[in-house]
DNA sequence: ATTGTTTCTGAAAGCGGTTACAAAACCGCT
DNA sequence: AGCGGTTTTGTAACCGCTTTCAGAAACAAT
């Protein structure tokens, strides 16, 4: 079943058939009522392939990401899944994991399916290939970025002020008294350079001291935090708090220093990151930087939105974190 | 850059680089590698849409999911992805949420794309819309199904044995002496039935008595578990074990009835589900029956190779859970 | 050299839409 | 009736690829 078989039917063209379909005007009323009810008697279902081959728009929105099982990565593609099919998009969602050259194929795969709009998520997809696969495709549909630094005529950013949030659970630390903080840097490309970044800067302002080993470095993970711990305590650090680290990572932090036999936050005070569901189960429940996730999805879809429709739309956003206080972190002991 | 470009290039016609592209045996050695050549030097990608235009497969793999948010779903989606896209196939990943009409809409989508394969994920994709839906037009693709139970000539299931899981976890509570053991019922559809179900039977089998109030029935949830804490105490409930929950269920339980001055495992023993992160966190950490949704992934991905590449696949694989022993269930306290 | 076989190759016909363009129909006027 | 102008309609080219089919080339056998 075809628009020609259509046209048959209705005793039109398969011009007029296209234009009712596309609601193009400039058919007659008459021939329009025709034309729509051959199409709903038939359950006619245009084909995409034919449609886009001949230059429609593709009516799909690509969201690249590295890792879908990253909860805060699927919560977005969530949420742009959701805005864009009720705008009446497909999404295509690409799992390119941390290899380049699939991150490669993707991007070629969908320079070949002309989507409508790429969006890109986390900082992992920084890396050269990617960088010059976009600047040389995409130069005619808009590209959405979190946490990516590509720049283009087309590109749109979001972002988290991540630095921000370090940046309180610092201030919040120091509120309480603390002047000697260590700090857990992930490999989030340059996110935890950022993160770190707005550490070193609130230590130098308090006149917190670093050290060499004040800072431990690994990608984020439950036994990361565990690690973490056994670092600053092998090389001597001197800290009565530790913050940088992810919830999972701070649970791990935790975990390990109560088998050292120190108590959170009385001897050790310990502040998250992300205040995901971890965050709450920790015992003691983790204080923690709130990224606004939903916020950060809301941005995205609100570009998206503007970019599709619209032929302008916010070239940055950016979502300030906020702290949410639980019970992981105290005053330090006197003395 | 098309076809005819590189035809012009290299020096050959259209149909011979075509036939280069597809592999299709009967090019001369010379040509094929000039082709070849010309291909990589200009970085070609085939159009999509012409391709398939012209009746050739469209090399997609479509996966439907629930909650692409849930770590088990987007584990599954994950490895499926990784699967397909090393087969060459690209993946269409859906997320249709629980309503049906969008889960229509969807599948309406796929069959306008003539997807390839198509990948349920999910029990919450059993309802009389979907069932429909696939009766009448998939009936040329093979149709992969984890927890679902729609049946058809190209219908290929993958399941846990999640009636064996609960089963495991009460053949251990009562190994240790449990008598008295409470009952986590979630909605995940008729999965959630089939777990009751093997807990009342091995209940009878054992002679564990089942009261009223025996069964809470809730959403999965870590707020969930506390509640039927609650439920099981103002309802004078008497147990020394709880299961049936999953993890984070299991973990909001621990919580609440330590909360109660209870202690874990020493007054009541919990058996969480799915022994995922959650467990290892939670204190103490939970003793849970592992799904191994890995091997569920493998098998998904397995059927999917066979009904991609030859003809038949099984129509049917069971995968076993296995019980992770951990410290939230031990003996009952005497008396 | 001629013929028959087999292997390669390219021209051209779709696939099912969209859309530029031209023709037809309609309109209100002289 | 004849005319310009507007609206509606249909014809046909094109999108980029696959695939059939016929012919060319290569080779073997007569």
């Amino acid at each position: 079943m075809n628009i020609y078989d259509i046209a048959k039917l209705a005793g039109v063209s398969s011009a007029t058939v296209s234009r009712v379909i596309n609601n193009v005007p400039g058919v007659s009323e008459d021939k329009r009522r025709r034309v729509m009810e051959t199409l709903s008697r038939h359950n006619y279902v245009p084909n995409m392939f034919a449609r886009n081959l001949a230059g429609a728009s593709t009516k799909t929105v690509a969201i690249l990401t590295v890792d879908i099982r990253h909860i805060n990565y699927s919560i977005i593609a969530y949420e742009v899944e959701q805005q864009a099919s009720s705008m009446g998009y497909n999404v295509l969602l690409c799992n390119t994991t941390r290899d380049p050259s699939r991150q490669q194929f993707y991007l070629r795969v969908l320079v070949s399916k002309k989507a409508d709009c790429l969006v890109l998520i986390g900082s992992s997809l920084c890396n050269p290939v990617v960088d010059k696969e976009i600047r040389d495709n995409f130069h005619d549909i808009p590209v959405i970025m979190m946490n990516s630094q590509f720049d283009g005529p087309n590109a749109y950013h979001v972002q988290g002020r991540v630095g921000d949030g370090v940046a309180k659970a610092v201030d919040y630390l120091h509120s309480l008294g603390h002047r000697k903080i260590a700090f857990f840097k992930d490999d989030d490309h340059w996110i935890a350079q950022r993160k770190l970044d707005a550490y070193l800067a609130k230590a130098k302002e308090y006149g917190i001291p670093v050290g060499k080993h004040s800072v431990y470095c690994s990608r984020s993970g439950y036994d990361s935090g565990m690690d973490a711990v056994n670092y600053f305590e092998e090389n001597g650090v001197d800290y009565t708090a530790i913050t940088g680290g992810d919830d999972i990572t701070a649970t791990g932090m935790v975990k390990r220093l109560k088998a050292l036999g120190k108590s959170v936050p009385r001897d050790v005070s310990v502040v998250g990151y992300f205040n995901s569901i971890y965050a709450k189960i920790c015992e003691p429940a983790l204080t923690s930087v709130d990224n606004n996730i939903n916020l950060i999805a809301q941005a995205i879809c609100n570009t998206l939105n503007c970019a599709l429709t619209k032929r302008t739309a916010p070239k940055k956003t950016y979502v300030e974190p906020s702290l949410i206080v639980r019970d992981s972190a105290a005053p330090p002991k006197k003395g």
